[in-house]
RNA sequence: GCCGAUGUGGCGGAAUGGCAGACGCAACGGACUUAAAAUCCGUUGGGGCGAAAGCCCCGUGCGGGUUCGAGUCCCGCCAUCGGUACCA
């Protein structure tokens, strides 16, 4: 935008108030015991997602959730809760690393100036933070507690009878009083078998070009989420956090949150628990056995063939003398593709038979095992039984292979194809006659009796692969001895890493810690560990972090987190809103449920779940209808925005756009519609003198509202109170809109209305609200005090609200054909009867029945004729 | 394919089952101005009748249904966006 003139000075203004409140730390709020804490009021804990501070700076995506949770944080002061509103940086990872990698300057340094870029960008939006609070993931008194709790989760099991995680000296406890005998190796593998974090080799998602491994949940279409590159799955030893032992739990307490539907639903998704049974099939001629999950155990009669995945450990056992050339052909056809192709290719079935047969523990009968990529070896038990009547998969290989395909399951209603709903048990002995869910019962008790097979839940969840090859991460607090890994003690705590030159990707598997030579290996001959913790780590627990930022004993300071966190009592428990994008559904939000759960088990945390109401902020899209990007030259700067129409303009038009949560595009113009009305409410109370300066107007007055404007006003208390605590602050802004406009014609402007609407419109245009309030406090000191933003909350009148005379609406046939204007509060009978005598009701049921009239007191008669 | 969300003027959007289109943008007309910008006032879903006041018809993706009355509730489709993808 060309420079023009300022519709109103927030030039001056803006970085004026922005200085006022970081000087007087206006919106700093004391714990509990400190100096100035008010324990009547009650806490309000709204939080955002932090940012990476990423070299691209601020995105008005970003501006969006912080301004709405501003808003809320502005609005709840005024309401007289004690609010914590902090911000912070999440500044491991791999975006920052990148960064530093691509402009050659080390990430430490990087992310200390691309945070303070960060910073500035907010505080130029004029987001009431308390500054006091700010965490930085990277600074050691932060991540020595990363890694304390690292050893938390290291130091635990999950008892499966209590469903919690309990201290892993109680396991050995208890592990001591059953096998005695154990040797100290033996105790010590079966005490690493049970820790929330282990180390297990197993196939991972390797990224070559990023040269780390990366969890499922970062993996996208067999590409990193981060940088796009290519995924390969192969084994290495690595660090697994054992979330599966939380899937129930983490499943059933969605429930008590407040969150969008559809984020529960992705994560329930995500989760995948599938309840269904275990059957062991015998192998024909050998001891081993295969067991198989499946949801539909009432098909059992149907399975003609075991499909085990390439990777199964079976594999090498069962295989045929006569088949071995083939299988393995198969097994490295299937080795060398990625997993993109694997995926590309998935429907056209392959396979090979192993010349192998199980039985059928229901009937005896011999079925062929076979080998097919199609099995996943990451689900279930890795093998299946193949039902090829009820299971499309089953039945395209079946018709491939030329495999028997018996049914099983009578339908309902007779359909195409592959039958895989629910109907009746056919062809399968005592199930005959059942209807599924009734066969599902009885043919587990069976299976149970006979004892091959069990009910069995299975999960899509995997542990959560927890190290990466990566220098710019939080260490591990962890050294090798003999091959076995040891937690450092917590007086060990941080474990900061060295200070490289060198910090970029080996080209290998090997970590760039390998590089850093004195510090890998300890005085005691202990070794450290090289991976690094992944950029979830920090934001698992970073709200906690908060709530005591300095303490140096204590991850969180207990007295505090109670308090905050209000798990003692109260009907609101954990963060009592937290506002982000959706991206992070099943990957941070999922990630910190799992630690808080943890936590909460070990009685570190007083509550079960982390952030009771969640809401998502929906994308804002270029004025061309598409996602912001470089490439296509749609992206808006926020400090644009703030120069040209200033920060109360950018607060007002990100809230004005539409609903939060709704994806919508940006507008220019439509900035200029809000930059207007913040002038109009600028020019309710100044008018320019003619040498261009700005004073107050000669127009401001106390005199008494008329009752119009009386309305006005307090239907304005009453919408703007209302969407407010409904985050619907685009029909705030426009009830806003329609006040400003019933005094921007008035040729006095009463004092009473102009004290109102800068309390209203503080939390949404903080600057231009206080700065008016300042001026119209050098001519009216008692009826402007203090500042705008510690004002109380105003409270409307509902008297005020209603006239003694209503509209009722009168229909015809439920169509509108007139209106009348009658005494509020007349009775039914009274309303109907003069309805009726409306000349234009005459006219309508002239000549006809009137067959039924609904009457709504002083809304609407509705007449119905035929 | 499956799961979820969304479909309302030229545009962003608003409407506890009860006046569809609040508020804003854009557009048009007027006032102010030498002129423009800014500002202020007004008009603005589509169609028809009327000189005018006014009146009538159509209209919330499509097709059905429930109801005195449906943008809103139910059933069946279509489209767009997001997630997921051989999960047995």
């Amino acid at each position: 935008m060309t420079e023009r003139r300022k519709q109103y000075p927030f030039n001056e203004f803006e970085p004026k108030w922005q200085r006022h409140w970081d000087e007087h730390r206006t919106f700093a709020i004391p714990n509990p015991g400190d100096p100035g804490f008010d324990a009547s009021r009650p806490k309000f804990y709204v939080l955002d997602m932090f940012p990476y501070p990423s070299g691209e700076g601020l995105h008005v995506g970003h501006a969006e959730g912080y301004t709405a949770t501003d808003i809320l944080a502005r609005y709840k002061r005024m309401r007289g809760f004690n609010v914590l509103h902090p911000m912070g940086w999440d500044a491991f990872g791999l975006p920052a690393e990148q960064f530093a990698i691509k402009t050659g300057q080390h990430p430490s340094l990087a992310t200390v100036q691309n945070l303070k870029r960060f910073k500035a960008q907010l505080q130029k939006i004029g987001l009431s933070y308390d500054w006091g609070r700010e965490i930085n993931t990277t600074d050691p008194g932060y991540y020595r507690w990363t890694q304390w709790i690292f050893l938390q989760l290291y130091d635990s099991w999950f008892d499966p009878e209590q469903k919690k995680a309990r201290p892993i000296a109680e396991l050995n406890d208890l592990r001591a009083r059953s096998h005695p005998d154990d040797t100290a190796d033996e105790r010590r593998a079966f005490l690493d078998q049970h820790r929330l974090a282990y180390v297990t080799e197993a196939p991972v998602n390797w990224c070559p070009e990023l040269g780390t491994v990366l969890a499922n949940e970062e993996v996208v279409d067999g590409r990193s989420e981060v940088g796009g590159f290519p995924v390969v799955r192969r084994p290495m030893r690595q660090w697994m956090l054992r979330i599966t032992a939380y899937a129930d739990r983490l499943v059933e307490e969605l429930d008590t949150l407040a969150w969008p539907e559809s984020i529960k639903t992705l994560q329930r998704n995500w989760i995948g628990r599938s309840q269904g049974a275990e059957v062991r099939f015998p192998v024909q001629g050998s001891l081993a056995e295969v067991p198989v999950f499946t949801t539909r155990p009432d098909t059992l009669f149907g399975a003609t063939y075991l499909v085990l995945a390439p990777e199964h450990p079976l594999v090498a056992n069962v295989t045929t003398d006569a088949q071995r050339a083939a299988v393995e052909r198969y097994l490295t056809e299937v080795a060398t593709k990625s997993d993109l192709e694997r995926t590309d290719l998935a429907r056209t079935k392959t396979g090979v038979f192993t010349g192998a047969h199980a039985i059928n523990p229901v009937n005896r009968q011999p079925v062929p095992i076979w080998i097919a990529d199609y099995v996943l070896v990451s689900y279930g038990t890795g093998a299946i039984m193949a039902v090829p009547a009820h299971d499309e998969r089953d039945f395209e290989f079946a018709r491939k292979f030329g495999l028997e395909i018996r049914e099983v399951v009578a339908a309902p209603k007779p359909v195409e194809g592959c039958f895989t709903g629910e109907g009746t048990a056919i062809n399968s002995a005592f199930l005959n006659g059942l209807s599924t869910e009734e066969a599902k019962r009885r043919i587990i008790t069976f299976l149970e009796e006979q004892g091959s097979g069990r009910s069995a839940i299975s999960y899509k969840l995997r542990d959560w692969l927890f190290s990466r090859q990566r220098y710019w991460g939080e260490p591990f607090p962890i050294v090798w001895r003999n091959g076995h890994h040891e937690a450092l003690p917590e007086t060990d705590l941080p474990v900061v890493p060295p200070p490289l030159e060198d910090y970029r990707p080996t080209g290998t598997i090997e970590p760039p810690l390998a590089k850093a030579g004195d510090w890998i290996r300890l005085s005691d001959g202990t070794t450290r560990e090289l991976n690094t913790m992944p950029q979830w780590a920090g934001s698992c627990w970073y709200y906690l972090r908060y709530l005591s930022p300095g303490d140096s004993q204590r991850f969180v300071d207990a007295a505090a987190e109670r308090y905050w966190m209000g798990g003692e009592g109260g009907s609101s428990s954990g963060v009592d809103l937290y506002v982000g994008g959706t991206e992070h559904a099943v990957l941070h939000l999922l990630y910190a449920r799992f630690w808080h759960k943890v936590l909460y088990d070990l009685g570190h945390v007083s509550t079960r779940e982390p952030f009771r109401q969640l809401v998502n902020q929906g994308m804002i899209l270029g004025f061309d209808n598409h996602k912001m990007s470089k490439s296509r030259g749609n992206v808006v700067n926020p400090d644009d925005v703030i120069a040209d129409y200033g920060a109360d303009s950018l607060r007002l038009y990100e809230m004005f756009l539409g609903p939060l949560e709704a994806t919508k595009p940006w507008s220019t113009s439509g900035v200029e519609g809000v930059y207007r009305f913040l002038a109009r409410v600028w020019r309710l109370a100044m008018e320019e003198t003619q040498e261009g300066q700005w004073q107050l107007s000669a127009a401001v007055a106390r005199r008494e509202l008329s009752s119009g404007e009386r309305k006005v006003i307090h239907a304005t208390i009453k919408k703007v109170t209302e969407d407010l605590e409904a985050l619907a602050f685009n029909t705030a802004i426009a009830q806003l809109m329609i006040c400003v406009n019933e005094f921007t014609g008035a040729p006095v402007k009463p004092v009473e209305a102009l004290r109102t609407l800068l309390v209203l419109l503080n939390p949404l245009a903080p600057h231009l609200s206080e700065e008016l309030w300042a001026r119209l406090a050098h001519a009216f000191p008692t009826d402007f005090t203090g500042l705008a933003s510690a004002q109380p909350w105003p409270r409307y009148n509902p008297e005020y609200l209603t006239e003694d005379e209503v509209e009722v609406v009168l229909q015809i046939n439920g169509k509108l054909r007139d209106k009348v204007l009658v005494r509020r509060g007349l009775s039914r009978e009274a309303l109907e009867s003069q309805a009726l005598a409306m000349p234009k009701v005459q006219a309508y049921t002239a000549g006809k029945t009137v067959r039924k009239v609904v009457v709504v007191p002083d809304k609407l008669v509705n007449v119905v004729v035929g």
